[in-house]
DNA sequence: CCTCGCCCTTGAGC
DNA sequence: AGCTCAAGGGCGA
């Protein structure tokens, strides 16, 4: 609204192989980004609000923030505001790079990950640009703590809700209100958790209200973060169970309430850089067993040793960014995307006509288009299968006879 | 170690 | 209209 500065659009370089904002955004990692005229998208991160919208070539950001932060700071002369102006350049650029965590080079990782994995290389070319994000630890966490038998629809209005009415006003977009995400300490008041369960978060209130103590009270300033990897080595192969520094945050965070394996590894990859976590949910699993052959013998359900062995699995096949490799799988994957596995396939239809006209039979052949939904990505079975294809069962060249 | 019932809520499918 | 079920699980017995 009202004292706002709204930066300059800037850019940088960055390929639609490198990032695809729409998938990554919308793909269940982060939960508050929202679109705007259908190409640009907001959140509020870090006290402003970061938009980005992207063409073939770069990634453009633009950051809106309050007017009022400046108030510890002595008043500025309009030399000063130009160097605050840069200097708030040169730190959205920063927040962007780390939050959209484009150290690791994704196109050569989609490349090794295809060259070792049939499965993937079949799979990943419509799920493209599919980053991890580096989010805030404590985000992270308590959105995956929703996440527990929960869509990602539903999800996204329980943190916008707990940002709503726990998390600081930034500013508004068009009436759009936006708030950062709430610290641990603004959830540990006594009323929080019948609130929450207000607000709809079911018996998932009483684990962030937990969570939320535990981590504002009993532990250290900086605990959370202190769980990050900070290494970047794009040929190391992980160990068995993957890196010290990974194993450790990944038992400390099964301490917090509402956390176990599944949502401590989705902290470890999306909030704490672990790239070797691999969050095995009911999605997964899905497609550990129709794909990489589990659901069997030894790891017929998912219990908590065939989950280590499906991380331990995909691991070793992927090596150190497993989990960034997991995560484009499990795009492909969401109901979201479905439209993306089917293409549209335009078949002709010979059409006869016979018009009465004075008792006279005009028969005419027309062939028409029509537009039918195909699956692209078959099962391996359905490769065996001749060519031609098949619709709901029908032949590709329909006939159908109407009399006008 | 594995298995089950339970936990909240919403929408889809029937 | 009412029921079941799944939606990116976790916990306790």
């Amino acid at each position: 609204m009202a004292n706002l500065r709204i930066s300059e659009w800037r850019k940088l370089p960055v390929s639609l192989a490198e990032l695809c904002l729409d998938t990554t955004l919308r793909c269940g990692q982060s939960f508050r980004w929202k679109k705007f005229n259908n190409e640009e998208w907001s959140c509020a991160l870090h006290g402003r609000i970061l938009s980005l919208k992207q063409d073939d070539t770069h990634l453009h950001y633009r950051s809106i923030r309050p007017n009022n932060t400046s108030s510890l700071s002595p008043p500025a002369s309009a030399k000063t505001s130009v160097l605050d102006a840069l200097n708030e350049d040169e730190e959205t650029e920063a927040l962007i790079k780390q939050y959209l965590n484009f150290t690791p080079d994704l196109t050569s990782l989609y490349e090794q990950w295809s060259s070792v994995d049939a499965n993937f290389k079949k799979r990943a070319p419509k799920f493209t640009g599919v980053r991890i994000l580096k989010q805030d630890a404590w985000e992270a966490l308590v959105g995956f703590i929703c996440s527990s038998n929960n869509n990602i629809v539903r999800i996204s209005q329980m943190v916008h809700n707990l940002c709503l009415h726990y998390g600081p006003l930034i500013g508004h977009i068009d009436d759009q209100a936006f708030h950062d995400f709430p610290p641990a300490e603004a959830l540990t008041g006594p009323k929080v958790e019948g609130h929450l369960r207000e607000l709809g978060f079911g018996y998932r209130a009483g684990y962030i209200a937990k969570t939320a103590k535990i981590v504002a009270k009993e532990k250290p300033e900086g605990w959370l973060e202190s769980l990050c990897n900070h290494s970047h080595d794009p040929d190391q192969k992980p160990p068995q169970g993957g890196r010290e520094g990974y194993r450790t945050a990944h038992e400390e965070l099964l301490h917090l309430q509402g956390v176990g394996p599944k949502v401590a590894d989705c902290v470890c990859l999306m909030g704490l850089g672990w790239g070797e976590a691999v969050p095995v949910d009911t999605h997964v699993w899905q497609i550990a067993q129709r794909d990489y052959k589990f659901g069997k013998g030894k790891h017929k359900s998912l219990t908590k040793t065939t989950y280590d062995a499906v991380g331990d699995y995909f691991r070793q096949l992927w090596g150190i960014e497993a989990g960034w490799a997991h995560s484009v799988l499990f795009a492909a994957d969401l109901k979201t995307f479905s439209e993306r596995l089917t293409t549209k396939v335009e078949v002709d239809i010979d059409e006869v006509k016979i018009k009465k006209e004075d008792g006279n039979v005009v028969e005419s052949k027309v062939t028409i288009k029509r537009e039918y939904l195909v699956d692209e990505v078959k099962d391996e079975f359905e490769d065996e299968k001749p060519n031609g294809v098949v619709i709901d069962g029908r032949s590709r060249r329909a006939k159908r006879r109407r009399v006008v």
